[in-house]
RNA sequence: GAGAGCGUAGCUCAGUUGGUUAGAGCGUUAGUUUGUGGCACUAAAGGUCGGGGGUUCGAGACCCCUCGUUCUCCCCA
Protein backbone atom coordinates (compact mmCIF):
# COMPACT_ATOMS: atom_id res chain seq x y z
CA UNK A 1 0.00 0.00 0.00
CA UNK A 2 1.53 3.41 -1.06
CA UNK A 3 1.03 6.61 0.76
CA UNK A 4 -2.00 8.53 -1.32
CA UNK A 5 -0.93 11.20 -3.45
CA UNK A 6 -2.59 14.07 -5.79
CA UNK A 7 -2.06 13.93 -9.75
CA UNK A 8 0.60 16.75 -10.23
CA UNK A 9 -1.11 20.24 -10.30
CA UNK A 10 -4.15 19.16 -8.41
CA UNK A 11 -5.80 20.28 -5.30
CA UNK A 12 -7.67 19.12 -2.64
CA UNK A 13 -9.74 22.45 -1.06
CA UNK A 14 -10.60 22.20 2.18
CA UNK A 15 -13.93 24.00 3.55
CA UNK A 16 -12.53 27.59 4.45
CA UNK A 17 -11.05 27.61 0.94
CA UNK A 18 -14.46 26.25 -0.67
CA UNK A 19 -15.82 28.59 1.34
CA UNK A 20 -14.10 31.80 -0.06
CA UNK A 21 -14.00 30.31 -3.59
CA UNK A 22 -17.50 30.30 -3.43
CA UNK A 23 -17.96 33.98 -2.54
CA UNK A 24 -16.15 34.78 -5.46
CA UNK A 25 -17.54 32.16 -7.88
CA UNK A 26 -21.12 33.72 -6.29
CA UNK A 27 -19.83 37.18 -6.94
CA UNK A 28 -19.26 36.67 -10.48
CA UNK A 29 -22.21 34.90 -11.15
CA UNK A 30 -24.28 37.36 -9.96
CA UNK A 31 -22.78 39.97 -11.71
CA UNK A 32 -23.28 37.87 -15.14
CA UNK A 33 -26.71 37.27 -14.56
CA UNK A 34 -27.23 40.73 -13.53
CA UNK A 35 -25.70 42.18 -17.35
CA UNK A 36 -28.12 39.46 -18.31
CA UNK A 37 -26.00 36.59 -19.14
CA UNK A 38 -27.38 33.84 -18.97
CA UNK A 39 -25.43 29.73 -17.78
CA UNK A 40 -24.14 27.52 -19.89
CA UNK A 41 -22.43 24.10 -19.12
CA UNK A 42 -20.58 21.96 -21.22
CA UNK A 43 -19.01 18.25 -20.78
CA UNK A 44 -15.79 17.74 -18.97
CA UNK A 45 -14.61 16.12 -22.13
CA UNK A 46 -15.14 16.90 -25.88
CA UNK A 47 -14.24 14.74 -29.07
CA UNK A 48 -10.62 15.54 -29.68
CA UNK A 49 -11.28 17.00 -33.12
CA UNK A 50 -13.01 19.51 -31.69
CA UNK A 51 -9.78 20.70 -29.72
CA UNK A 52 -7.10 19.77 -31.58
CA UNK A 53 -5.59 22.50 -33.86
CA UNK A 54 -7.42 25.14 -32.25
CA UNK A 55 -4.69 26.61 -29.82
CA UNK A 56 -2.06 26.67 -31.76
CA UNK A 57 0.89 23.80 -31.79
CA UNK A 58 2.14 24.37 -28.28
CA UNK A 59 -1.35 24.08 -27.17
CA UNK A 60 -2.14 21.43 -29.00
CA UNK A 61 0.49 19.51 -26.73
CA UNK A 62 -1.16 20.32 -23.46
CA UNK A 63 -4.22 18.75 -23.82
CA UNK A 64 -5.08 16.32 -21.51
CA UNK A 65 -5.73 13.22 -23.82
CA UNK A 66 -8.08 10.24 -22.69
CA UNK A 67 -7.01 6.53 -23.42
CA UNK A 68 -9.76 4.64 -25.42
CA UNK A 69 -11.46 1.75 -23.62
CA UNK A 70 -11.17 -1.50 -24.61
CA UNK A 71 -7.43 -1.43 -26.34
CA UNK A 72 -7.04 -4.60 -24.28
CA UNK A 73 -9.30 -6.72 -25.75
CA UNK A 74 -7.54 -9.67 -27.36
CA UNK A 75 -9.67 -9.52 -30.32
CA UNK A 76 -8.21 -6.02 -31.80
CA UNK A 77 -4.62 -6.17 -30.47
CA UNK A 78 -3.14 -5.96 -34.02
CA UNK A 79 -5.49 -3.53 -34.53
CA UNK A 80 -4.14 -1.74 -31.61
CA UNK A 81 -0.50 -2.24 -32.06
CA UNK A 82 -1.27 -0.76 -35.58
CA UNK A 83 -3.19 2.46 -34.10
CA UNK A 84 -0.07 3.05 -31.89
CA UNK A 85 2.25 2.82 -34.29
CA UNK A 86 0.44 5.94 -36.25
CA UNK A 87 0.97 7.19 -33.04
CA UNK A 88 4.85 7.23 -32.15
CA UNK A 89 4.70 8.24 -36.49
CA UNK A 90 2.48 11.42 -35.11
CA UNK A 91 -0.35 10.50 -37.37
CA UNK A 92 -3.60 9.92 -37.12
CA UNK A 93 -4.93 8.45 -33.08
CA UNK A 94 -8.29 8.01 -33.41
CA UNK A 95 -7.52 4.24 -32.71
CA UNK A 96 -5.99 5.02 -28.98
CA UNK A 97 -7.53 8.76 -28.15
CA UNK A 98 -10.69 10.58 -29.45
CA UNK A 99 -11.45 12.41 -26.46
CA UNK A 100 -9.72 14.92 -24.16
CA UNK A 101 -10.32 17.23 -21.36
CA UNK A 102 -11.81 20.61 -22.04
CA UNK A 103 -8.80 22.80 -22.68
CA UNK A 104 -10.75 25.91 -22.14
CA UNK A 105 -14.81 27.33 -21.69
CA UNK A 106 -13.80 29.27 -25.27
CA UNK A 107 -13.81 26.55 -27.70
CA UNK A 108 -16.45 24.46 -26.28
CA UNK A 109 -18.61 27.56 -26.08
CA UNK A 110 -17.90 28.38 -30.29
CA UNK A 111 -18.66 23.97 -30.63
CA UNK A 112 -21.97 24.49 -28.74
CA UNK A 113 -23.01 28.03 -31.17
CA UNK A 114 -21.78 25.88 -33.84
CA UNK A 115 -24.70 22.88 -32.88
CA UNK A 116 -26.99 24.98 -31.88
CA UNK A 117 -26.99 28.11 -34.29
CA UNK A 118 -30.69 28.07 -35.42
CA UNK A 119 -32.24 28.12 -32.49
CA UNK A 120 -30.15 30.42 -30.11
CA UNK A 121 -31.57 34.27 -29.48
CA UNK A 122 -28.65 36.23 -30.69
CA UNK A 123 -27.38 37.92 -29.80
CA UNK A 124 -26.74 35.06 -27.10
CA UNK A 125 -25.02 35.94 -23.88
CA UNK A 126 -24.04 33.10 -21.82
CA UNK A 127 -21.40 32.44 -19.22
CA UNK A 128 -19.95 29.82 -17.88
CA UNK A 129 -18.14 28.38 -14.74
CA UNK A 130 -15.82 24.79 -14.75
CA UNK A 131 -12.79 23.71 -14.37
CA UNK A 132 -10.23 23.29 -17.33
CA UNK A 133 -7.25 21.02 -17.71
CA UNK A 134 -3.66 21.72 -18.79
CA UNK A 135 -1.25 19.09 -18.99
CA UNK A 136 1.03 22.25 -18.24
CA UNK A 137 4.03 21.84 -16.13
CA UNK A 138 2.69 23.56 -12.68
CA UNK A 139 4.49 26.46 -11.23
CA UNK A 140 3.97 29.40 -9.18
CA UNK A 141 -0.22 30.36 -9.77
CA UNK A 142 -0.20 27.62 -12.76
CA UNK A 143 -2.08 24.42 -11.71
CA UNK A 144 -3.09 21.55 -14.36
CA UNK A 145 -7.12 21.63 -13.11
CA UNK A 146 -7.92 25.21 -12.73
CA UNK A 147 -11.63 27.03 -13.06
CA UNK A 148 -12.23 30.01 -15.56
CA UNK A 149 -15.01 31.61 -15.65
CA UNK A 150 -16.37 32.93 -18.91
CA UNK A 151 -18.51 35.57 -20.57
CA UNK A 152 -19.35 35.77 -23.78
CA UNK A 153 -21.72 37.37 -26.23
CA UNK A 154 -22.02 36.30 -30.00
CA UNK A 155 -24.14 37.46 -32.89
CA UNK A 156 -23.40 41.08 -32.63
CA UNK A 157 -20.83 43.75 -33.49
CA UNK A 158 -21.93 46.28 -31.68
CA UNK A 159 -19.27 47.82 -29.26
CA UNK A 160 -21.95 48.10 -26.95
CA UNK A 161 -21.35 44.51 -26.07
CA UNK A 162 -17.91 45.43 -25.07
CA UNK A 163 -18.99 48.62 -22.78
CA UNK A 164 -21.11 46.12 -21.08
CA UNK A 165 -18.65 43.25 -20.41
CA UNK A 166 -15.73 46.18 -18.93
CA UNK A 167 -18.68 46.91 -16.68
CA UNK A 168 -19.05 43.46 -15.85
CA UNK A 169 -15.51 43.82 -14.55
CA UNK A 170 -15.55 47.15 -13.14
CA UNK A 171 -18.63 45.86 -10.90
CA UNK A 172 -17.05 42.61 -10.41
CA UNK A 173 -13.31 43.97 -8.42
CA UNK A 174 -15.76 46.50 -6.86
CA UNK A 175 -17.90 43.76 -5.28
CA UNK A 176 -14.63 42.13 -4.28
CA UNK A 177 -12.86 44.90 -3.17
CA UNK A 178 -10.11 44.80 -5.66
CA UNK A 179 -8.20 47.57 -6.46
CA UNK A 180 -8.18 47.19 -10.33
CA UNK A 181 -6.91 48.29 -13.43
CA UNK A 182 -8.84 47.35 -16.25
CA UNK A 183 -6.61 47.72 -19.59
CA UNK A 184 -7.71 47.93 -23.45
CA UNK A 185 -6.01 48.10 -26.25
CA UNK A 186 -7.54 47.41 -29.78
CA UNK A 187 -6.36 44.59 -32.50
CA UNK A 188 -6.60 47.32 -35.33
CA UNK A 189 -3.78 49.48 -33.68
CA UNK A 190 -1.60 46.56 -33.06
CA UNK A 191 -2.43 45.48 -37.27
CA UNK A 192 -2.32 49.11 -37.88
CA UNK A 193 1.65 49.49 -36.18
CA UNK A 194 2.55 46.03 -38.44
CA UNK A 195 1.44 47.52 -41.47
CA UNK A 196 3.37 51.18 -40.37
CA UNK A 197 6.25 48.80 -40.26
CA UNK A 198 5.74 47.96 -43.63
CA UNK A 199 5.24 44.05 -42.46
CA UNK A 200 1.20 43.23 -41.84
CA UNK A 201 2.69 39.64 -41.62
CA UNK A 202 4.73 40.65 -38.90
CA UNK A 203 2.31 41.20 -37.01
CA UNK A 204 2.26 38.25 -34.60
CA UNK A 205 5.82 38.35 -33.85
CA UNK A 206 5.39 42.29 -33.06
CA UNK A 207 2.30 41.34 -30.42
CA UNK A 208 4.18 38.82 -28.79
CA UNK A 209 7.19 40.84 -28.42
CA UNK A 210 5.93 43.67 -26.98
CA UNK A 211 3.51 41.73 -25.27
CA UNK A 212 6.65 41.21 -22.75
CA UNK A 213 7.80 44.88 -22.31
CA UNK A 214 5.80 44.48 -18.20
CA UNK A 215 8.13 41.54 -17.58
CA UNK A 216 11.36 42.05 -19.75
CA UNK A 217 11.69 45.79 -20.64
CA UNK A 218 12.47 47.38 -23.32
CA UNK A 219 15.97 46.67 -24.39
CA UNK A 220 15.02 43.11 -24.46
CA UNK A 221 12.13 43.27 -26.36
CA UNK A 222 14.28 45.15 -28.84
CA UNK A 223 16.58 42.35 -28.81
CA UNK A 224 13.38 39.95 -29.39
CA UNK A 225 12.04 41.86 -32.40
CA UNK A 226 15.80 41.64 -33.95
CA UNK A 227 15.77 37.98 -33.68
CA UNK A 228 12.17 38.53 -35.79
CA UNK A 229 14.18 40.26 -38.67
CA UNK A 230 12.85 43.78 -37.99
CA UNK A 231 14.97 46.18 -39.28
CA UNK A 232 16.41 49.15 -37.10
CA UNK A 233 13.64 51.71 -38.57
CA UNK A 234 10.73 49.42 -37.99
CA UNK A 235 12.22 48.52 -34.13
CA UNK A 236 12.69 52.23 -33.86
CA UNK A 237 8.87 52.71 -35.24
CA UNK A 238 7.72 50.21 -32.62
CA UNK A 239 9.24 52.16 -29.45
CA UNK A 240 8.29 55.03 -30.29
CA UNK A 241 4.94 53.32 -29.94
CA UNK A 242 5.60 51.73 -26.67
CA UNK A 243 7.02 55.30 -25.34
CA UNK A 244 3.69 57.18 -25.90
CA UNK A 245 2.32 57.63 -21.70
CA UNK A 246 0.26 59.94 -20.11
CA UNK A 247 -2.94 59.85 -18.91
CA UNK A 248 -6.04 58.09 -22.36
CA UNK A 249 -6.71 61.12 -23.80
CA UNK A 250 -2.98 62.10 -23.92
CA UNK A 251 -1.80 58.58 -25.08
CA UNK A 252 -4.66 58.91 -28.06
CA UNK A 253 -3.27 62.04 -29.42
CA UNK A 254 0.22 60.71 -29.40
CA UNK A 255 -1.09 57.37 -31.19
CA UNK A 256 -3.08 59.24 -33.87
CA UNK A 257 0.40 61.33 -34.55
CA UNK A 258 2.15 58.48 -34.86
CA UNK A 259 -0.24 56.16 -37.22
CA UNK A 260 -3.39 58.03 -37.41
CA UNK A 261 -3.71 58.29 -41.39
CA UNK A 262 -3.98 54.75 -41.24
CA UNK A 263 -7.41 53.40 -41.88
CA UNK A 264 -7.44 50.29 -39.80
CA UNK A 265 -5.63 52.13 -36.67
CA UNK A 266 -8.34 55.07 -36.96
CA UNK A 267 -10.62 52.01 -37.06
CA UNK A 268 -8.75 50.57 -33.48
CA UNK A 269 -9.12 54.61 -32.08
CA UNK A 270 -12.43 54.74 -32.70
CA UNK A 271 -13.26 51.38 -31.09
CA UNK A 272 -11.33 52.50 -28.12
CA UNK A 273 -12.94 56.12 -27.66
CA UNK A 274 -16.92 54.48 -28.04
CA UNK A 275 -16.22 52.24 -24.84
CA UNK A 276 -14.06 55.25 -23.19
CA UNK A 277 -17.06 57.11 -23.43
CA UNK A 278 -19.66 55.52 -21.75
CA UNK A 279 -19.37 56.37 -18.02
CA UNK A 280 -19.36 52.06 -16.38
CA UNK A 281 -19.48 53.56 -13.19
CA UNK A 282 -20.07 56.33 -10.72
CA UNK A 283 -17.27 57.52 -10.26
CA UNK A 284 -14.31 58.10 -13.46
CA UNK A 285 -14.09 55.21 -15.90
CA UNK A 286 -11.64 52.33 -14.47
CA UNK A 287 -10.00 51.91 -18.22
CA UNK A 288 -7.00 52.82 -18.93
CA UNK A 289 -5.64 52.40 -22.29
CA UNK A 290 -2.46 50.71 -22.40
CA UNK A 291 -1.06 50.09 -26.07
CA UNK A 292 1.56 47.93 -24.98
CA UNK A 293 -1.43 45.46 -24.44
CA UNK A 294 -1.27 42.32 -27.10
CA UNK A 295 -2.51 39.52 -25.53
CA UNK A 296 -1.31 36.29 -26.94
CA UNK A 297 -4.33 34.69 -28.38
CA UNK A 298 -4.40 35.34 -31.92
CA UNK A 299 -7.98 35.02 -32.59
CA UNK A 300 -8.94 38.21 -31.08
CA UNK A 301 -9.68 40.73 -34.09
CA UNK A 302 -10.65 44.21 -31.98
CA UNK A 303 -10.75 45.23 -28.50
CA UNK A 304 -8.89 43.46 -26.04
CA UNK A 305 -8.70 43.22 -22.65
CA UNK A 306 -6.61 42.82 -19.65
CA UNK A 307 -7.27 43.41 -15.81
CA UNK A 308 -4.31 44.01 -13.33
CA UNK A 309 -4.44 43.96 -9.63
CA UNK A 310 -3.08 46.89 -7.89
CA UNK A 311 -1.08 46.62 -5.50
CA UNK A 312 0.39 43.51 -6.05
CA UNK A 313 3.11 41.34 -7.62
CA UNK A 314 0.58 39.30 -9.52
CA UNK A 315 -0.17 38.78 -13.38
CA UNK A 316 -3.49 39.39 -14.80
CA UNK A 317 -6.62 38.45 -13.03
CA UNK A 318 -9.10 38.77 -15.78
CA UNK A 319 -8.85 39.24 -19.92
CA UNK A 320 -10.47 38.77 -22.70
CA UNK A 321 -11.21 40.25 -26.28
CA UNK A 322 -13.06 40.60 -29.55
CA UNK A 323 -13.19 37.53 -31.76
CA UNK A 324 -14.94 37.84 -35.51
CA UNK A 325 -14.80 34.50 -36.95
CA UNK A 326 -14.99 31.89 -34.00
CA UNK A 327 -17.28 29.27 -34.97
CA UNK A 328 -16.34 29.64 -38.57
CA UNK A 329 -13.94 26.59 -37.30
CA UNK A 330 -17.20 25.04 -37.28
CA UNK A 331 -18.99 25.72 -40.27
CA UNK A 332 -20.68 28.38 -39.02
CA UNK A 333 -18.89 31.09 -40.64
CA UNK A 334 -19.43 34.66 -39.84
CA UNK A 335 -20.47 34.68 -36.11
CA UNK A 336 -18.86 37.63 -34.48
CA UNK A 337 -18.27 37.61 -30.63
CA UNK A 338 -16.45 38.98 -28.16
CA UNK A 339 -15.88 37.50 -24.31
CA UNK A 340 -13.85 37.67 -21.20
CA UNK A 341 -12.52 35.56 -18.26
CA UNK A 342 -11.98 35.62 -15.06
CA UNK A 343 -9.09 34.30 -12.93
CA UNK A 344 -10.33 32.70 -10.00
CA UNK A 345 -7.08 31.20 -8.16
CA UNK A 346 -5.30 34.33 -9.01
CA UNK A 347 -7.63 36.12 -7.76
CA UNK A 348 -8.35 34.47 -4.82
CA UNK A 349 -4.64 35.21 -3.85
CA UNK A 350 -5.29 38.66 -4.35
CA UNK A 351 -7.85 38.72 -2.29
CA UNK A 352 -6.04 36.56 0.64
CA UNK A 353 -2.84 38.63 0.39
CA UNK A 354 -4.94 41.94 0.51
CA UNK A 355 -7.15 40.51 3.59
CA UNK A 356 -10.07 41.09 1.47
CA UNK A 357 -11.99 38.33 2.35
CA UNK A 358 -15.38 38.90 4.68
CA UNK A 359 -15.56 37.49 7.93
CA UNK A 360 -19.07 35.92 7.12
CA UNK A 361 -17.63 34.16 4.37
CA UNK A 362 -16.42 31.43 6.63
CA UNK A 363 -20.11 30.45 8.25
CA UNK A 364 -19.67 27.15 9.87
CA UNK A 365 -22.16 25.67 12.49
CA UNK A 366 -23.59 28.97 14.93
CA UNK A 367 -24.61 26.42 17.61
CA UNK A 368 -23.65 23.47 19.28
CA UNK A 369 -26.18 21.85 21.48
CA UNK A 370 -24.36 19.65 24.49
CA UNK A 371 -24.75 15.92 24.64
CA UNK A 372 -25.60 15.13 28.47
CA UNK A 373 -27.71 12.24 28.16
CA UNK A 374 -30.43 10.35 26.52
CA UNK A 375 -33.55 12.47 27.70
CA UNK A 376 -31.82 15.53 27.42
CA UNK A 377 -30.71 14.96 23.78
CA UNK A 378 -34.20 14.32 23.03
CA UNK A 379 -35.31 17.64 24.07
CA UNK A 380 -32.37 19.39 22.66
CA UNK A 381 -32.76 17.50 19.33
CA UNK A 382 -36.37 19.23 19.06
CA UNK A 383 -34.79 22.51 19.71
CA UNK A 384 -32.28 22.34 17.54
CA UNK A 385 -34.82 21.24 14.30
CA UNK A 386 -36.65 24.35 15.13
CA UNK A 387 -33.05 26.50 14.79
CA UNK A 388 -32.17 24.32 11.35
CA UNK A 389 -35.50 24.95 10.12
CA UNK A 390 -35.21 28.77 10.61
CA UNK A 391 -31.69 28.31 8.70
CA UNK A 392 -29.53 28.05 11.70
CA UNK A 393 -26.46 25.84 11.28
CA UNK A 394 -26.99 23.51 14.45
CA UNK A 395 -25.13 20.32 15.16
CA UNK A 396 -25.52 18.11 18.89
CA UNK A 397 -22.34 16.73 19.95
CA UNK A 398 -22.04 13.06 18.74
CA UNK A 399 -21.48 11.98 22.68
CA UNK A 400 -22.07 12.40 25.95
CA UNK A 401 -18.72 13.23 27.35
CA UNK A 402 -17.61 16.16 29.79
CA UNK A 403 -17.67 19.71 29.62
CA UNK A 404 -13.99 19.99 28.75
CA UNK A 405 -14.12 17.93 25.26
CA UNK A 406 -17.51 19.56 24.31
CA UNK A 407 -15.99 22.94 24.82
CA UNK A 408 -13.16 22.19 22.88
CA UNK A 409 -14.57 20.69 20.14
CA UNK A 410 -16.88 23.83 19.71
CA UNK A 411 -13.71 25.98 19.90
CA UNK A 412 -11.74 23.99 16.91
CA UNK A 413 -14.91 24.61 14.59
CA UNK A 414 -15.07 27.58 15.63
CA UNK A 415 -18.88 28.03 16.58
CA UNK A 416 -19.69 30.57 18.09
CA UNK A 417 -22.77 29.65 20.91
CA UNK A 418 -23.60 26.57 22.63
CA UNK A 419 -26.50 25.06 24.02
CA UNK A 420 -26.12 23.64 27.59
CA UNK A 421 -29.63 21.63 28.20
CA UNK A 422 -29.11 19.31 31.40
CA UNK A 423 -30.98 17.25 33.72
CA UNK A 424 -31.34 20.60 35.60
CA UNK A 425 -32.58 22.56 32.91
CA UNK A 426 -34.82 19.90 31.12
CA UNK A 427 -36.79 19.77 34.75
CA UNK A 428 -37.56 23.53 34.78
CA UNK A 429 -38.10 23.91 30.89
CA UNK A 430 -34.65 26.06 30.29
CA UNK A 431 -31.56 25.93 28.50
CA UNK A 432 -28.27 27.89 28.97
CA UNK A 433 -27.11 29.94 25.93
CA UNK A 434 -23.70 30.62 25.88
CA UNK A 435 -21.61 32.52 23.77
CA UNK A 436 -17.82 31.51 23.58
CA UNK A 437 -16.58 34.95 22.24
CA UNK A 438 -17.39 36.72 25.09
CA UNK A 439 -17.82 33.80 27.49
CA UNK A 440 -20.98 35.38 28.30
CA UNK A 441 -24.00 32.82 29.30
CA UNK A 442 -27.91 33.50 30.03
CA UNK A 443 -30.65 31.25 30.77
CA UNK A 444 -33.79 31.32 28.47
CA UNK A 445 -36.71 29.26 28.43
CA UNK A 446 -36.92 26.61 25.68
CA UNK A 447 -39.41 28.09 24.16
CA UNK A 448 -37.56 31.48 23.55
CA UNK A 449 -35.04 29.65 22.29
CA UNK A 450 -36.11 29.55 18.33
CA UNK A 451 -36.26 33.47 18.52
CA UNK A 452 -33.01 33.86 19.80
CA UNK A 453 -30.71 36.01 17.89
CA UNK A 454 -27.61 34.16 16.99
CA UNK A 455 -24.86 37.12 15.94
C1' G B 1 10.21 20.90 -24.43
C1' A B 2 14.92 23.16 -21.49
C1' G B 3 17.18 24.24 -16.66
C1' A B 4 17.68 24.59 -11.11
C1' G B 5 16.46 23.52 -5.96
C1' C B 6 14.22 20.44 -2.24
C1' G B 7 12.47 15.27 -0.12
C1' U B 8 13.96 13.55 7.97
C1' A B 9 7.19 12.41 12.78
C1' G B 10 0.42 14.61 10.71
C1' C B 11 2.77 20.02 9.84
C1' U B 12 7.29 23.44 10.04
C1' C B 13 12.09 22.16 10.41
C1' A B 14 17.20 20.85 13.34
C1' G B 15 20.66 16.92 12.74
C1' U B 16 28.44 19.07 13.59
C1' U B 17 34.68 16.83 8.59
C1' G B 18 30.40 10.30 7.76
C1' G B 19 30.44 7.65 14.20
C1' U B 20 26.28 4.61 19.87
C1' U B 21 19.50 3.96 20.50
C1' A B 22 17.59 10.19 14.67
C1' G B 23 15.68 15.30 17.79
C1' A B 24 12.68 20.06 18.74
C1' G B 25 8.36 23.13 18.23
C1' C B 26 3.38 22.90 16.76
C1' G B 27 -0.55 19.39 16.21
C1' U B 28 -2.93 14.61 17.92
C1' U B 29 -4.53 11.38 22.12
C1' A B 30 -4.94 10.73 27.39
C1' G B 31 -4.65 12.82 32.29
C1' U B 32 -4.50 17.00 36.15
C1' U B 33 -10.57 18.56 35.65
C1' U B 34 -17.79 13.64 35.77
C1' G B 35 -21.82 21.21 34.98
C1' U B 36 -18.10 25.46 32.07
C1' G B 37 -13.57 25.79 26.75
C1' G B 38 -9.17 28.95 25.47
C1' C B 39 -3.97 29.06 29.56
C1' A B 40 -0.63 25.88 32.19
C1' C B 41 1.61 21.25 33.62
C1' U B 42 2.33 15.71 33.00
C1' A B 43 2.46 11.54 29.86
C1' A B 44 1.80 8.75 25.41
C1' A B 45 1.42 7.62 20.37
C1' G B 46 3.70 8.80 15.90
C1' G B 47 10.01 7.55 11.44
C1' U B 48 11.45 1.47 5.94
C1' C B 49 15.35 9.54 7.09
C1' G B 50 10.96 9.25 -0.67
C1' G B 51 12.64 4.41 -3.22
C1' G B 52 16.76 1.39 -5.32
C1' G B 53 21.88 0.67 -5.95
C1' G B 54 27.05 2.08 -4.77
C1' U B 55 31.49 3.92 -1.71
C1' U B 56 32.86 2.80 3.57
C1' C B 57 34.56 -0.88 9.34
C1' G B 58 30.27 2.49 9.64
C1' A B 59 25.58 6.58 5.44
C1' G B 60 19.98 10.70 7.30
C1' A B 61 24.73 12.99 5.47
C1' C B 62 29.04 11.27 -0.01
C1' C B 63 28.23 9.18 -5.46
C1' C B 64 24.79 7.14 -9.37
C1' C B 65 19.81 5.98 -10.87
C1' U B 66 14.66 6.63 -10.02
C1' C B 67 10.11 8.70 -8.13
C1' G B 68 7.75 12.87 -5.98
C1' U B 69 7.56 18.04 -5.27
C1' U B 70 8.74 23.32 -5.84
C1' C B 71 10.66 27.14 -8.84
C1' U B 72 12.62 29.50 -13.54
C1' C B 73 12.47 29.73 -19.05
C1' C B 74 8.92 28.68 -23.10
C1' C B 75 3.74 29.39 -22.99
C1' C B 76 -0.39 30.59 -20.43
C1' A B 77 -5.11 31.67 -16.50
Amino acid sequence: MSKPGLPQGTRDFSAAVVHKRNYIFQTIRHVFECYGFQPLETPAMENLDTLMGKYGEEGDKLIFKILNNGLDNPDKHQQAKEDFEKVLAGKNTKGITERALRYDLTIPFARYVAMNYGQLTLPFKRYQVQPVWRADRPQKGRYREFYQCDADVVGSKSLLNEVELAGIYATVFEKLGIPVEIRINSRKILAALAELCGGADKMVDITVAIDKLDKIGLEKVKTELATKNLTYAQINTIEQYLSITGDNAAKITALKQLIGNNETGLKGIEEIEYVLNYPLTTHHSPLTTDFTLARGLNYYTGIIFEVKALNVQMGSIGGGGRYDDLTGLFGVPNVPGVGISFGVDRIYDVMEELKLFPDEVQAGTRVLFFNLGEAENKQAFGLMQQLRSKGIASELFHENTKFDKQFKYAEKKQIPYVVILGSEELANGTCLVKDLRKSEQQSITQAALADFVFL
